[in-house]
DNA sequence: CGAGCGCTTGATTGAGTTCAAAAATCGTGG
DNA sequence: CCACGATTTTTGAACTCAATCAAGCGCTCG
C-alpha cells in the first residue's frame, strides 16, 4: 500500500521499519481514477500529494479562463500547494489525475509525528522544499530569458518519458505557448534532424 | 550591526538575548557599496544574505547576454541561491547591490548551531522557505497567464515602495519586458488615469 | 461507424521587440 | 549652483514571434 513511498523515503533518511509503521498510520493511499480532482484553486490545501503511480498535474486557471500547467507529478514525486498547505492560504492551483494514479495523502499530522519520532526528517522535508525551489527557479529563469524553443528542449530533459504519456497540449500549457505554437517547433526541430527518442 | 537582524527575527520566533549573542557569533554585517557583486552565476553560494538597509537583486543573464531580474530584495529581505547553497551547487544567478546596502551574510554554520541552541528554529527556516515559494508559484502563474500591464500591477502591489527606489528599466527586466514596452504600458495605464501613488 | 478530440497546417492578427532618435533626468565636477 | 555628459525614459516606425482563427486529417472509443 506505501511500499512505493516507503521505499522512496527510506532512500533518503534513514527510518526504521518500525519508525515507519508508527508514522504510516497518518497515511491514506488512494486509488485515483484519471480526471479526478484532487484539489481546487481557492480551496486550502490540506495535503501534499506523494505519486506512487500514475502522472497528477498542477495548473492555475487564469483571468482569460485559460489553463496553465505548474507542474506534472510522475511516480516518485510531491505535488501540492505548498503555499496553501504551510500558511492554510486559499490554494493557487488545481491538481488532478492525467492518469490512473496511486497518490498517498499526507496531512499536518504525518510531519508532526514524523517530527517527533524520526531525527532528521526534518531535514528531510527542508531537503525536499528545496528540490522545489530548485525545479521554479530554473522554471522562472526559463520563462524570462528562454525562447519556446529552448523551453521545450528543457522540458525533454527535465522529463524524458513524460513527452510520450503526456499529450502535446499540455505540453504546450506547460511551455506557456499554445498547442500549434508547440507543434510548428517540433516541425521546426524535426528539420533540424533533432529526435527526443 | 546586527539590530535590523535581530528584531526580524525576534519578531517571528522566541529567541533570547542569550541566544542571539550565541548564535551571533556566526553573522558577519557588511557595508556593501552600490553595484557590488555578491554572487557571481556559476560560484557556489556559501551564504545567505539578510538585507538589514538598502536593495539587492538576484539576477540571471540568459544565452541572448541579456539580464533578468529575478528578485528585488529590499530592506528586511531575505536574498540567496538557495538552492546553490543547499545543494553546493553553481548558483543560477548573480546577486549586486542596487543601492548602498548593510547585508547580513549567514552562513551554514549558523544554522547548524541555531538549530542546535533554539528549539523551533528549524521552523523557521521552514517558514522562511515557504514564504520564498509562494514568492515562486506567483511568478510562474503570472509569467505563463498575465499581460504585460497586469504583471506590472502586481509588481507594483507587491513592491509598492520599490517603484521610485528602482530604475524602470530594472522593473521591466523583472516584469520580462523591454523598458521601451514598460513605458508603453505606463502610458496606457496613465490614459486609464491610474496612478501607481 | 461517426462524433469528438488531438494534431497539423495555413492565413491573419497582435502584443511586444527592435532600432533609432529625441526628451527628460541624474550626477558630478568646476 | 550651474553646466555638461551620461544615463534613463519616451516616442515613433518597422518588424517578429507567437496567438488566433479556421480548416482538414487521423485516431479512438462509445
Amino acid at each position: 500500500m506505501f511500499a512505493q513511498f516507503k521505499k522512496y523515503i527510506q532512500d533518503k533518511i534513514k527510518i526504521t521499519d518500525e519508525q515507519f509503521d508508527l508514522i504510516s498510520v497518518e497515511l491514506v493511499s488512494k486509488k485515483i481514477k484519471k480526471d479526478t480532482l484532487l484539489l481546487r484553486q481557492g480551496d486550502v490545501c490540506s495535503q501534499v500529494f506523494f505519486v506512487s503511480k500514475g502522472l497528477l498535474r498542477a495548473y492555475t486557471i487564469d483571468s482569460f479562463d485559460k489553463e496553465h500547467i505548474i507542474q506534472f507529478g510522475p511516480e516518485d514525486s510531491w505535488v501540492s500547494d505548498r503555499n496553501s498547505f504551510y500558511f492554510n492560504l486559499p490554494a493557487m492551483f488545481y491538481v488532478d489525475a492525467i492518469e490512473d494514479c496511486e497518490v498517498v495523502y499526507i496531512n499536518k499530522e504525518f510531519y508532526e509525528k514524523a517530527e517527533k519520532i524520526i531525527p532528521g526528517f526534518n531535514s528531510f522535508t527542508v531537503m525536499i522544499l528545496h528540490n522545489s525551489i530548485r525545479f521554479m527557479q530554473r522554471r522562472i529563469s526559463l520563462l524570462l530569458g528562454a525562447t519556446a524553443e529552448q523551453r521545450y528542449l528543457d522540458f525533454i530533459e527535465l522529463y524524458p518519458n513524460l513527452t510520450l504519456r503526456v499529450p502535446q497540449w499540455m505540453i504546450a500549457s506547460y511551455l506557456g505557448i499554445t498547442p500549434e505554437s508547440l507543434s510548428r517547433v517540433r516541425k521546426e526541430l524535426a528539420t533540424k534532424n533533432f529526435k527526443p527518442h
